[in-house]
DNA sequence: TTTGAGCGTAGAACGGTGTTCGACATCGGA
DNA sequence: TCCGATGTCGAACACCGTTCTACGCTCAAA
């Protein structure tokens, strides 16, 4: 019988506890302590941690901690990991700004848009791991599908040229910018005491350089030979290159 | 008593039983007991078990348990599960042939080695994933860089824009051998009763130009009105005309 | 004003992951 | 014969996504 007074006392006893507690701290007082959780705040948040911490970073948990609560929470707003995934790359992508369409400058114009893609995966390292997981037809992504169209088509491409181009490019920035980011994330190396930023890059290409022109003449000739070739592309003449190729129209105008 | 005696006795009683069965069990006698556990071994086992199940069923467990034994042991013979995925895709870029250059068939040549390439990731779904990720300093992914480098020179191309190619080709490739995969794999779909292979194939593509064709017209005016040459693309249409824009020469020699 | 239903919150737990530790077995050579 | 090196592997740790469940809150009807 005491047993079960204790017991069904505890109950009202925790909310004494809290009731005094609450008592103890009105500061931040009024309606601050609800923190409504959204889905903008969970997707803004996400992002935030990506930018400080890389997108493996991005766990149920550590985005619930971010907003003081648990990992359960946040299955009332988004339905999987996969499906916050999707919204943080639309997310992304609604900061694409498209152009008009002006006929003249069609290539600069695509390479601008695909310039600011690529950006927005280099901002959140990791990130086009999703990109390249996500559901392919979001309205984000049919966006700027759609403003890639109308610039293409407006320089005259054909329209399946349009098409099958702008799916390969979209491809290419999503590997292009992921490839970057392990490149530069991993942790693996930095080792070594003091850095500079810009000898550290070049000692960098240096020693990629040099270890290839140490493979076997006999069985990498032509990489020995052009190891230089093969190891440039600082900053992003690689990215323009292959843009650049890919949106050659076939038939000789322009 | 009898309890601690059973447990006293426990640990010799196991040698006993395991003595006896040894002796029930002399077929594949000798020394097949080892079973030495090599990192071709490891390997071998890891591609049989994505090729029936995917990467992401690649476990360090799983791949452990394939081969009779725990996961701990899989950690004398490779450093991570990251190092295994470097071996398994080198593995996989073992498997393709590099030609005798040929510089009146360069282009077919090399669309051939892309195309084994592209058939590898293929066959192990989802493996794609580590390609991107894996060292891209491998010396099975160096030969062949280093024998199209050989094919694209023998064709006559700038060296410099070779190597941005093939670097390009390399990454696309792979980028499209994850699309396919995740597109073909996740489980999500294939609802509905019966299926006849080509006529799913059609359903779902019809069914995709439907949706885009729902779009509205004032937002997505492109988009509707090409719906059909966004979403063809069967077989590795998508693929061909990629490589070969890829490769195009600047100079419009050839 | 009281009640009750609904909804968002969140702790606990489940099964799975990569990885490490440490006791154990085995084998090659002195 | 013994002994050290090497390989094996169960147990454990920390973390992951996800689900279950109870709890508190809000708001509208009674």
């Amino acid at each position: 019988m005491a047993e079960k007074n204790a017991k069904r006392g505890d109950d009202s006893r925790q909310r004494w506890i809290a009731q005094i507690a609450a008592l103890e701290n009105p500061p931040t007082p009024a309606r601050s302590r609800k923190a409504p959780l959204t889905v903008e705040r969970i997707v803004h948040t996400a992002l935030e941690l990506i930018e400080a911490e890389g997108f493996e970073a991005v766990t149920m948990r550590r985005v619930a901690a971010a907003l003081q609560t648990g990992a359960a929470s946040l299955y009332a707003h988004v339905r999987n990991k996969a499906a916050l995934d999707d919204l943080l790359i639309g997310e992304l992508c609604s900061h694409v700004m498209l152009p008009e369409p002006d006929p003249k400058q069609w290539q600069a114009q695509i390479m601008n848009v695909c310039g600011q893609l690529r950006d927005q995966f280099l901002r959140y390292p990791g990130i086009a791991t999703a990109a390249m997981a996500a559901t392919p037809t979001s309205l984000e992504t049919l966006r700027i599908n759609e403003g890639l169209l109308t610039l293409l088509l407006a320089g005259g491409a054909p329209p399946q040229f349009a098409a099958w181009a702008i799916d390969a490019a979209y491809l290419y920035v999503a590997a292009y910018s992921l490839e970057a980011s392990l490149r530069s994330r991993p942790g693996n190396g930095e080792e070594g005491g003091d850095h500079d930023n810009e000898h550290e890059h070049d000692n960098d290409n240096d020693e990629i350089v040099e270890r290839l022109r140490m493979l076997p003449t006999s069985l990498f000739p032509n990489t020995v030979a052009h190891a230089r070739e093969l190891s440039t592309g600082d900053g992003h003449e690689r990215f323009d290159f292959t843009l650049g190729q890919l949106f050659r129209l076939p038939s000789s105008a322009e």
